[in-house]
DNA sequence: CAGTAGCC
DNA sequence: CACT
């Protein structure tokens, strides 16, 4: 029998620990699914430098970064098809996991699925391709555990880090919104079901 | 030249 | 420091 917590990290950025452990085992199976369909691919950023997390995405809108910017688009570069329909658990869990956190008007309609090999990093960022900043982002935590770093709204401010580990679920908005993140180097921890890799499910309203 | 979901 |  599995009980989850939670943790209040700033205004607006709650972490549900475990929260999504219950349900883990059937994200993953549907999880299989989508990539079979969508698999994941590396980008690149407006730069022209590689992006180390490998993504896809499911749901109305995916996420993209390629020469010409970062955006959301309906249908996916590789297959031109519409990225695959976001599973009823996937959006059950994102909003439950946002009510939970205070947010209660949270329908998601894209998720980015991010997936970490040991020695992957994300560095500091902020999600601003959305159209509205009220609704929150839900991140969900499956696999091997990683370091997530939360600095301020300025690239300078001073960092704060949190480990997520496998069924975490770290809910920001409100105040913390716009919050610079990241993700450090991912070491290789074996998980149990996902071996060597962490796999982030990222829910927001793009549009 | 400035800024970087980068890299060493 | 390299790339756009």
């Amino acid at each position: 029998m599995d009980t989850h917590w939670t943790e209040t990290l700033f205004p607006g950025a709650v972490i549900l620990r475990r929260y999504a452990v219950e349900r883990a085992d059937t994200l993953i199976s549907e999880l299989d699914a989508i990539l079979r369909q969508a698999p994941l691919r590396q980008m690149k950023t407006p730069g022209g430098r590689t992006i180390a997390v490998q993504n896809s995405s499911c749901g109305e809108f995916g996420w993209i970064s390629d020469t010409h910017g970062y955006r959301y688009i309906r249908f996916d570069p590789i297959s031109k098809a519409p990225w695959p329909a976001m599973p009823q658990g996937f959006k059950d869990l994102a909003i439950d996991a946002a009510r939970a956190a205070g947010f209660d008007k949270f329908i998601p309609d894209s998720c980015l699925i991010n997936r970490y090999l040991p020695g992957t990093k994300l560095s500091l960022h902020q999600d601003k391709d959305e159209l509205d900043f009220n609704h929150p982002i839900v991140s969900v935590s499956l696999g091997m555990p990683a370091i997530f770093v939360f600095g301020g709204l300025q690239r300078s401010d001073p960092l704060s880090s949190i480990k997520l580990e496998h069924g975490d679920v770290l809910v920001w908005g409100g105040p913390a919104r716009l919050l610079f993140h990241g993700v450090k180097s991912v070491k290789d921890q074996p998980h149990g079901t996902l071996g060597s890799q962490r796999i982030n499910l990222t829910f927001r309203r793009a549009k």
